[in-house]
DNA sequence: GTCCATAGGGTCCGG
DNA sequence: CCCTATGGAC
């Protein structure tokens, strides 16, 4: 694997604490991959001793797959699924730190303990105010209610935020839980702070010695997920993180974009930088750059490419038919259409998307992702088994049964040869199904193939029957069981619809985001300091694009609060940036009330400072400095505000490559660096 | 049952 | 901002 200079210096990095700042598309994944195998290879780090964290299911298995992939190909001999415990989602460490390392019987839980999803806690809390007759209001916002009051209690707010019986019913559902032996995601990461917390001042040995913790994505972790890292530091664990402060989107769900930088702090962390964008082109960056919060350097590696295209639509309808129009001219011009994506603010605006890509016939899909408990069938089947498995004796009677023997030397189960159709008909879940239903047979295949998934588990974990199940039902929340997600399929040649913040982690050649209005991008919102966030959120789509970038707006929206014209995001871009294609009149109506002039708006636009400075320091194409470059022979000095003073090395179109006295040689895209001649 | 004041939500959605 | 569900007052 080839690194650049920067991501090798992240990789071979000896500091205790490192925080690697990688900017978007600059190969962060890869530099994470690296640093582990680094760890082991070199510097003779076991896998079991390191604890690799990411936020999804999707990132761990990526992580893990890429490093299974390298290091099959060398003589030794395989990584065993066991060596990668550590490795994983903040969740799943958590459960197996639980469940394995810490002394959970001392709060009072049970090792079998099972993870429940946030609609069954919501649930046991509505049964516990029936039961106690706790006097709760609006009980059908109770699950954000309880978050807030959570919350609340955890910053040790004075005032209650709500005056009714909310408090009681917190401290009644956490001691239900505990007598349930239940735990919701964040009780897992919570459970695990407080006990490894505990144990290291009783200083109680656990059989528990990280030597590195690794983290994807650290711009994303809130307060308690902070704790827990802070916890693998205090068990002696060196800290490396990659992520990127530009790309916190989610702080809605308690991350803030200070976060990168606050656990510089509190860890003492050396701050390295991945500077170098390999996914977009010069152009997309430059535009993408006036979105950053921090917008220090980063730098591209590609060419300049297409300027980027703004258009204007009447409103969704027309907009999603000239969408069509497009995308099918690109496909006949051989893109496919797996590299083509559709970005949208609102989950709500797809609808018209698919419709009218369905009726003129444009392979799509719509990233919505699904669980087993938006169907129906299953949720309820799930439910169902969670019962039946408390008996343990479930399966006593089965047909079967002889068959299951434990083997005296391994431990190791053998698997009686029974078909999912078999347990189906034992557990006889016809009964509950009513053949005659109208959807009876593919109600009965899902359960069939959820039975399969949890016979397999059952004989791969080696255990019994009704073990495997329970321990399957136990866990199944933390995983969302992933074959029946209706994920998107990045494979399949079919064009992306998804919201913004879906896009995040992905790339296309092609991206379109349509609905760049006010009111709708940046959504109108409450706060004003959200705003920050919705910059960054545009930030993210945009940069998914590696060669052509579209944005649109509607002049005539049909959505309510959006307003007409352009959103001021667009005017944020500097003019040179852009192809304006929009029409004074877009077919499809009249435009009385499309009062957009857009002369008036392009003057403006060049008339704002920021460009104009660096065109003249740099000589943009049309202004009167453009055909500067190279012809003088003298030494040509330039400076910089972090490096000095420095010499011109070399310098083509798009590059310059000074060389600075305390810094070496250091280079820098002409269109956006802050580079002044003298 | 009906009226009215008002708290809270809307958007994004990992595990 | 603007809308709605809620629950207390009649």
């Amino acid at each position: 694997m080839k690194l650049n200079e920067y991501q090798r210096a992240a990789v071979l990095d000896e500091s205790d604490a490192c925080i690697v700042n990688a900017k978007v598309g600059s190969g962060k994944t890869t530099v994470l991959i690296s640093k582990v195998q680094y760890l082991h290879e070199v510097k003779h780090v076991p896998y079991e001793e390191m604890i690799v964290l990411t936020f999804t299911n999707k990132a761990a298995q990526e992580i893990k797959e890429r490093l299974l992939a390298i290091t099959a190909d060398q003589t030794e001999s395989g990584i065993a699924a066991e060596q990668l415990k550590g490795f994983g989602t903040f969740h799943s460490v958590a459960l197996c730190l639980l469940r394995e390392k810490l002394p959970i019987q001392e709060l009072g839980y049970e090792p079998e303990f099972a993870v429940i999803t946030p609609e069954e806690e919501t649930e046991l809390a509505l049964e516990l105010i029936k039961e106690q007759k706790l006097k709760i209001k609006y009980k059908n916002r109770l699950k954000k209610r309880l978050e807030q009051e959570r919350e609340d209690y955890e910053n040790g707010r004075e005032e209650p935020r709500y005056h009714d019986a909310l408090f009681v019913l917190m401290r009644m559902l956490g001691q239900e839980k505990l007598k349930r032996n239940q735990f919701t995601f964040r009780d897992l990461i919570r459970v695990s702070n407080y006990l490894l917390r505990k144990n290291l001042q009783l200083k109680q040995d656990i059989d528990f010695h990280p030597k590195w913790v690794i983290v994807d994505e650290v711009q994303d972790c809130d307060a308690i997920q902070i704790e827990f890292l802070t916890q693998m530091k205090n068990y002696g664990a060196a800290f490396f993180a990659v992520g990127d402060p530009n790309q916190v989107i989610y702080s809605w769900r308690g991350s803030s974009s200070r976060i990168f930088y606050q656990l510089k702090e509190r860890f003492h962390a050396r701050e390295l930088s991945l500077p170098l964008n390999y996914r977009s082109s010069n152009v997309i960056l430059a535009a993408a750059k006036c979105f950053q919060q921090n917008a220090d350097n980063l730098a591209g590696t590609r060419e300049n490419g297409e300027l980027i295209v703004v258009k204007n639509h009447y409103n969704a309808f027309q907009e999603a038919n000239e969408l069509v129009a497009e995308i099918q001219n690109l496909n006949q011009r051989g893109v496919s259409y797996h590299e083509i994506a559709v970005f949208y603010r609102l989950q709500s605006q797809s609808e018209i998307l698919e419709k009218v890509f369905a009726a003129e016939g444009i392979p799509f899909e719509v990233s919505v992702k699904k669980t087993v408990q938006d169907i129906p069938i299953l949720n309820w089947f799930l439910k169902k088994m969670k019962r039946d498995c408390q008996n343990k004796g479930l399966f006593d009677e089965a047909p079967w049964r002889g068959a299951e023997n434990r083997c005296s030397d391994t431990g190791a189960i053998e698997t009686p040869d029974m078909s999912a159709q078999d347990i189906y008909d034992f557990l006889n879940i016809d009964e509950h199904l009513k053949p005659n239903a109208a959807g009876y047979q593919e109600e009965k295949e899902q359960i069939l193939e959820m039975l399969d998934r949890m016979r397999d588990y059952t004989n791969e974990q080696h255990l019994t029957l009704i073990d495997g199940f329970r321990q399957f039902l136990n866990s199944s929340a933390l995983y969302g069981i992933r074959i029946l997600q209706k994920e998107v399929d990045m494979t399949e040649d079919s064009v992306k619809l998804m919201t913004l913040h879906a896009s995040k982690g992905l790339e296309f050649s092609h991206v379109f985001i349509i609905g760049v209005n006010y009111g709708l991008i940046p959504l109108r919102t409450q706060e004003f300091e959200e705003e920050d966030e919705e910059r960054r959120l545009f930030f993210v789509g945009m940069t998914r694009a590696k060669d052509y970038l579209e944005l649109s707006y509607y002049t005539n929206p049909d959505q309510p609060r959006v307003t007409e014209g352009p959103s001021r995001y667009i005017q944020m871009i500097p003019q040179n940036l852009i192809r304006d294609e929009s029409r004074s009149e877009p077919t499809g109506a009249f435009t009385a009330n499309g009062k957009v002039d857009l002369q008036k708006m392009r003057k403006e636009v060049e008339k704002s400072s920021a460009m104009q400075t660096l065109a003249v320091l740099f000589g943009q194409p049309g202004t009167p400095d453009s055909d500067h470059t190279n012809t003088d022979e003298k030494v040509q000095k330039v400076r910089h505000e972090k490096y000095g003073v420095g010499i011109i090395i070399s310098e083509d179109e798009n590059m310059v490559e000074a060389e600075f006295e305390n810094y070496g040689v250091k280079q820098f895209m002409k269109m956006f660096s802050e580079l002044e001649r003298i």
